[in-house]
DNA sequence: CTATTTGCAAAGATTTTGCATAACG
DNA sequence: CGTTATGCAAAATCTTTGCAAATAG
């Protein structure tokens, strides 16, 4: 399972560094979840092992975004979020509560008619990436 | 037209400043395209006029993005970008092209129906916001 | 007049980079 | 072994803030 994820580190010639596993665990064992940089370097030093610097997580997650191992979200007001881009999960999108600052998901399905439609319409391939599609969440509906 | 802008100001208990005014006639002028905080501070800078404070503009900015005045979009590698939301045009929605950068819209017209199946199958309330929805324009279309 | 707003410079927050050292393959 | 990756600290970026002076209403 993890192990089809370190396979593709090696396919994109990406060394299997100790950082690296542990970096890769954390995304797994949190997967659906979206966590900043300073929360991996946290949890990878809190499991006691040794420790990993801050640059290294930065730069460990560059390269997975740029693979297209995970998927990094830009928030407003806070550090960028990241998580694993699960298999059966891949195609999802993020609903953004503008008050709390939660983030909710919906599936790709829902998606890919808007898709289709943007395609024709603007002439625009809308890539395999969470969109990101602000508003309120049940809780925080707008005032 | 541009007087209608003034008027938001007012109803929101903001002081129309000469500073407020010169941002205000820099987005008017410029109103479909995004624009940098520094580059927003430049051309008002430019005007001649008396100069302006950097951390006027972010203040300005803030609060114009508070009473909705304008929209911000939060790119991955550069800085926010702003737009007037003009009237006719209010709700839209941005496609941004992951090679060049290119911003992009899309009318709500398309969008409307993706949010009414949005509202019903996550209970969430899209705001009167763009969407970011990212991927390859047709220049740069997807390898 | 008084509450807001401004400008400046200093501080914050987040992210990137240079370089010597370590270590994967 | 040679290339790639790491850690640290320093730098770069972008944005926010404190405070005294200025000013809109």
């Amino acid at each position: 399972m993890i192990d089809q994820v370190f396979e593709i580190l090696k396919e994109n010639n990406l060394k299997l560094t100790p950082q690296r596993k542990e970096i890769v665990k954390i995304l797994w064992e949190n997967r659906g979840h979206h966590l900043e940089i300073e929360v991996i370097y946290n949890l990878v030093a809190s499991k006691g092992k040794k420790c990993i610097g801050l640059a290294t997580v930065y730069r460990t997650m560059e390269l997975f975004n740029k693979i297209g191992l995970i998927s990094r979200i830009t928030m407003e007001k806070s550090p960028a979020k990241y998580e694993l881009n699960v298999f059966d999960k891949l195609n999802h999108h993020h609903l953004i509560c503008l008050k709390c600052g939660q983030v909710q998901e919906i599936s790709d399905d829902i998606a890919s008619e808007f898709k289709t439609i943007i395609a024709e319409e603007a002439d625009f391939k809308v890539a395999d990436k969470p969109m990101k599609i602000y508003g309120y969440c049940s809780k925080c509906r707008e005032p």
